[in-house]
DNA sequence: AATGAATGAGGTTTCATTCAT
DNA sequence: GATGAATGAAACCTCATTCAT
């Protein structure tokens, strides 16, 4: 007999077959575009039809509506922190700084969820989006203070702020998405509050 | 301006009733509460329930759900129009505006109703919340021009930019709770960033 | 204003109102006839169609499809031990109970969830419930003491012996409901186990 | 007999490979248990787990969920039935028909499916008993005759009277619990009801 | 032959809205 | 006008069964 015979669901041991993971997936990918675009509010079932799968297939991959919504913050939240930590090293920590929030206030206007992983509110956070939103935080205060020491930002935000302001940024251009050259000149003036005053 | 929240479109003849008009404030009353403190899925029934009457009473006072939210955007707007209209023949325009840009935060920071909204949960808010936006877009527009005209605000943003700007302030004051010194920080930062560069 | 405004649905101080008291009525006796005759597996769907309301109105009157069910068990129960408890004076201790022996399993030979009910087991059993359980047992060994007292039954029997036979009884019986003559063999058999032993 | 309880309807030309049949054999121990544990409600998922296997390889081997409980009656019975008939030849028809009646509700006593089955969930158990009961009927039917021309056992019961009373004592015992003594002595009442009178 | 992912009908339950009282 | 019971569409989720691997 080739089963291990595991009656444990929480040791996860082999890996999922192929099409199972191609479903998963588009899955994310879908669910994470419907999210995006109806809000939290659209029915699995429509999010089932978008992915050509039936519901039960959802349910099998994210037991709960929850849980799908959750694998796709950390999914988000993961790709932004290494993303941040590959900026860690740069040799111009004030352009950096700067590009990397306008790059982030991109994104999220564009995605509603992510805006959410960065306050880690909106729904019970489980451990590993804890986890997750954690090591952003921290490559953000990192990211934060090297500018700081550069000079180039003023001394007085910490880490909290400057997530406060990106996560009302990027929900303030998720509304007005459709024109970029507003959410450019938001996002202009938040740098530009950033700056150390030119005293 | 024709729109004043009544719920019903034929044209009301007759004042309400002493208490029927009691029961309409009281109602927009409790579901603003209600909403700001559960969300939007909250139920109705619970709404009438706390305000004490039946849902029926609910329903002859606000034809739809979506309407009482709506009519609770629409009060809340209206005072902060008529604040702002208040403030259009000040003395100082740059105080002024910064003032009350910081007021605006401070008051939308503690609405948990906004946020589902502009999350999508439960109601279509384009729809809702259109009529009330106009009305605030065009109060805000007349306070940054003053303050534009008084050089005291760059030039390149205009109304839209300064709405974005106030909401997603709101909404991360709102999400990242309570620390009201990290909040001042945030709009601090947000106004350092609107003024005119002294170049 | 007349609502008195009271917010713990825990005391219900004011009678349904007669339509809702009819309703409920009508929905007991309808889940009652269908659970005997369907099993515990029929929808509620079909017991709203069956009673002609919509699905909701079963849910207002019975929050949980097993709450339904113990609405059932509780009236039926209740009515048994009344019954009981009328016989408790009779002059004859003998006859009286093995005709409340035979009685109760011709009952139980076309309801179902009856049976369920002297045992109190298939369901977590609610306080109600156990209440009247309780008050059945009570019941069923007063009305079995005066018998043995009455020098009629023997003595080696108690009430969960009792019991356990007229359960097992009602099971056999509702099987093999259409031929009542082998009920009537059977429960004679049963009511000759429990005689005193002519020795 | 036609009826094998082998899942293909088609002619099985080869018998199993050893290890489908190992399987076979694993399945229906597991589902006895866990159908006894667990009622009939249990997915078949948690069958297959709990066999090491995948829910194809049940589906190989029993084509419904019911076929599968229907082949756990049937062999259950069958064992029955084989006892029953082992006993045919008995010297002493009485003691023999006592002491098997006994037996059989000590088995049975310990198994919730068959208080499912019996309760309607979530099977038509009419169709999946109607086999099995055929054999058991037969088979009690001789031995009754054997003690009722022994003249130890009443001549006014025939074999229906006896399943309906060998069964429903088996469910109360199920449902009663573990008193052990309890059971017996219902047994014992039982049984001294099936003596023929000592007139 | 075995596996386990996919299916999708169907179950329970909620709640915005209507309507009899 | 107010009440709260009734409605029923639709949500979430389960699981018997099928089928690609």
């Amino acid at each position: 007999m080739t089963t291990t015979g595991s009656p444990d669901p929480a040791e996860r041991t082999r890996p999922l077959r192929v099409d199972a993971r191609r479903n998963r997936a588009r899955l994310l990918e879908v669910a994470r575009d419907t999210f995006a675009t109806e809000g939290l509010a659209v029915p699995i079932d429509e999010i089932a039809r978008r992915a050509g799968v039936g519901a039960g297939t959802v349910y099998r991959h994210f037991p709960t509506k929850e849980s799908l919504f959750e694998a796709i913050l950390l999914s988000d939240v993961e790709k932004l922190v290494a993303e941040a930590r590959s900026l860690v090293d740069s040799d111009d920590p004030g352009g950096t700084f700067f590009a990397f929030c306008t790059r982030m206030v991109e994104d999220g206007a564009t995605n509603r969820a992510l805006t959410d992983a960065l306050t880690g509110v909106n729904i019970d956070v489980e451990a590993a989006i804890a986890t997750a939103t954690g090591d952003l935080h921290r490559a953000l205060a990192v990211l934060l203070v090297r500018a700081q020491e550069a000079g180039v930002v003023r001394d007085d935000v910490g880490a909290a702020e400057l997530r406060g302001l990106l996560v009302g940024t990027c929900l303030a251009a998720e509304r007005s998405a459709k024109d970029t050259a507003v959410v450019g000149r938001m996002v202009a003036v938040v740098c530009d509050g950033l700056r150390r005053s030119r005293s």
